[in-house]
DNA sequence: ATCGATGCAAACGATTTGCAAACGT
DNA sequence: ACGTTTGCAAATCGTTTGCATCGAT
């Protein structure tokens, strides 16, 4: 995502919303905010800009972000949601059968923002990361029925071959 | 934990803590239960065993078994936490500061759970992993009181020796 | 002029807590 | 007997919504 605000607009206009003083000082809030940013830091924010707005909007506002792919919940905890701007990241991180050697990709955002915040709390900025996970598959478990992700997916395994097999979990 | 329920009766006495029925009631379904559980659930259960429990007293007692290190809650949004039966895990995870190359050792339940949950439904059995995160300390990026975490525990960057401070995260 | 957006306050659902009575030690 | 625990109801918290009004198109 090059440009969020023009994302925004183009996300409003696509869906016949409209432009509104307000909106615009809670998503200038939220773009200009790094890290993660609870709803009342926005509305402050929001209305040194815009006096007027009231939490109710904050919250529209945001879930309209959340639609629109700019903005991403954390819940730490009951009330405890934190807000991010979603960056595009198009980390996968791994999953190898140890049995077939078969490798299937997997991302998961919850695990990159625990493994990020984990990472803040201890001071630390991560710039890459390996994931990797070592396991047997359903077919070498040998489970009725069950088949490797990788031989379902119609290649050989041990093939060196990449990844057949894409999971968003 | 090979015991969980001796490990509670540990715990619940070392803490000074009574044993009651309506405990027990919830202990034990929760113990019974596997995967995620509501606690809606625990409190239907354990009404079967001990009608007059009331809501409150599970989110108590499902309090102290967080405590116990027995539960571990999921937030999934907003109002909807569950609760796992924590599995004694002992591993641990690194963050390596590109810079000074030391390297810290985290525990994240949370990320565990995430991804051994992500195998599952991939239909991976996950035996080991590695996890490991680089990125930069405080120190490294330059920032005003920041130190690297290594060098704040009073070793040498990259000695090569083991870790010098563990996190839990 | 139309239709969406806003602010406010009330509503809502999950979680917590105050308190007097009941229970485990 | 003592201090903890319980159930209940009320309180609290974050979040959502109803509605009359306002604003953008």
């Amino acid at each position: 995502m090059p440009d969020p605000k023009r994302h925004w607009r183009d996300y409003l206009e696509r869906k016949g919303l409209k432009t509104t003083q307000q909106r615009e000082a809670i998503v200038d809030a939220f773009l200009r905010s790094s890290g993660h940013v609870a709803l009342e830091d926005l509305l402050s924010s929001a209305r040194r800009k815009y006096p007027r707005v009231g939490l109710a909007t904050v919250y529209r506002t945001v879930k309209l972000l959340e639609e629109a792919g700019i903005a991403a919940a954390r819940h730490f905890g009951p009330g405890q949601t934190l807000y991010e701007v979603a960056e595009g990241r198009a980390h996968h991180d791994h999953l190898i059968c140890d049995a077939c050697g078969f490798i299937i990709e997997f991302e998961s955002d919850e695990i990159e923002q625990l493994q990020d915040s984990a990472a803040r709390r201890l001071g630390f900025n991560v710039l890459r990361h390996r994931h990797e996970l070592f396991g047997l598959c359903e077919r070498a478990r040998g489970i009725a029925g069950g088949s490797c992700p990788g031989l379902a997916a119609g290649r050989q395994p041990n093939s060196g071959a990449p990844p057949s097999r894409r999971g968003r979990v």
